[in-house]
DNA sequence: GCAAGTATTAGGGTATGCCCTAATTTTCGC
DNA sequence: GCGAAAATTAGGGCATACCCTAATACTTGC
């Protein structure tokens, strides 16, 4: 049986949610919060396994709601529930500790798959939530990007190398390795060093992990 | 009609795509690369809605890939291919422009719908990307502080040495800075050498750029 | 304060890295 | 395809880094 906290301002809300979660089996409402500052009480957190939280309180947000509860008992499970699917709101939550978030306008089933994904300690966030926090990863970096140094052009028999001097090997061993001459292996060392305005292998490497190439 | 390119140098699994994708009405698998550099024809981009891409190509990274082509043709959608669900692959992959990531291991009925979801401009990911994300953006907040491995103790004079090592010195020169003889230096460099674990300068500077000291 | 440990100093010898030059092969634009 | 440009190959010569050992100064615990 899956022991169920609610913590919500909105009666009609929960209301619904005790009708929806009245039809399943092993879902049993325990009890409910209308204020975040009820939910700090260690015998109410012992009896539950999730608590239903919304994201808007009247007296404080459920993301400090979320990291407080965390401290004081590790084993409960925390499902959010919100109206908003902005960005910033949503990567808030996850850094507060909760296993999943869902829309508000979820429906019956999927909530109820949310709540027994949770329950078994791993994660769920609604089809929309993913989407808004993969296309924020992808337009991040398109306005990251233009900022982009410009790399001048390895070659691939250079980065051949240069992997080997950033693992540490010293020429001998890369033209073991590359079955070239020594002094081939040096004077590609010599182009990485001039390619990359670097005076010796400690600005090579310097660089070498600035740029990216590691 | 959904007109495919695929990009990978595996060609049973090539094949087999192909296979699997016969049986759909609506997808035609127009052309195969089995080299990245094969890609970049503005003829062969013209013709074609979605490249099924491939991340591990024996000349150069999907990633690579990725960014070239939409460089060249914005209307051509890429769907990433991968083995691996690794963050840091799949971030770079989303940075990279791609509008979709699924698992090799993927099932025939999941591809299909990344493939229509993606040729429509949508984003499609495979559950465990989305699981891997989601997981890495919670940790993440979680560890940022209290990684810090044990940096071994370099002492105030190892120090002073190190970050002129860094600034591309050579050991003359930093004896000349320090007025301590050539020699000294060299000692004290050596010291740095067996404190971080380093066989030479390469090490000495990856090592130092990954415990902090910068 | 004194002994034990560590930091700083330094030399001799060898391996390695770096510069200049240059031939051959590969790649690329037209 | 063909010619130019770039990549890959390599040698000689000198500077630099690395290894071993070891003396002197500087901390630190008791």
């Amino acid at each position: 049986m899956i022991k169920i906290l609610i913590v919500d301002d909105h009666k009609m809300f929960v209301e619904g949610l005790e009708f929806i979660l009245s039809k399943e089996e092993d879902i049993e409402i325990v009890h409910r919060c209308y204020e975040g500052k009820e939910v700090f009480n260690k015998e109410l957190l012992e009896k539950i396994d999730i608590i239903l939280l919304d994201i808007n309180l009247p007296d404080m947000t459920g993301i400090e709601v979320s990291e407080r509860i965390l401290k004081m008992n590790q084993n409960v499970k925390i499902l959010v529930l919100s109206m908003h699917d902005e960005e910033s709101y949503i990567t808030e939550v996850l850094k507060s500790g909760a296993l999943g978030y869902v829309l508000k306008n979820t429906g019956r089933k999927e909530l109820v798959t949310a709540i027994r994904t949770v329950a078994s300690g791993r994660t769920y966030f609604s089809e929309a939530i993913t989407n808004t926090i993969m296309n924020g990863l992808m337009n991040n970096s398109k306005k990251a990007k233009p900022i982009e140094k410009d790399v001048p052009k390895i070659t691939r028999r250079e980065k051949e190398v240069l992997d080997l001097i950033l693992d540490e090997n010293t020429n001998q061993e890369i033209a073991g390795k590359l079955f070239i001459s020594l002094k081939t292996v040096e004077a590609h060392r010599s182009n990485l060093l001039s390619k990359l305005n670097a005076r010796n292998t400690a600005g090579l490497v310097k660089k070498a992990m600035e740029l990216n190439l590691v």
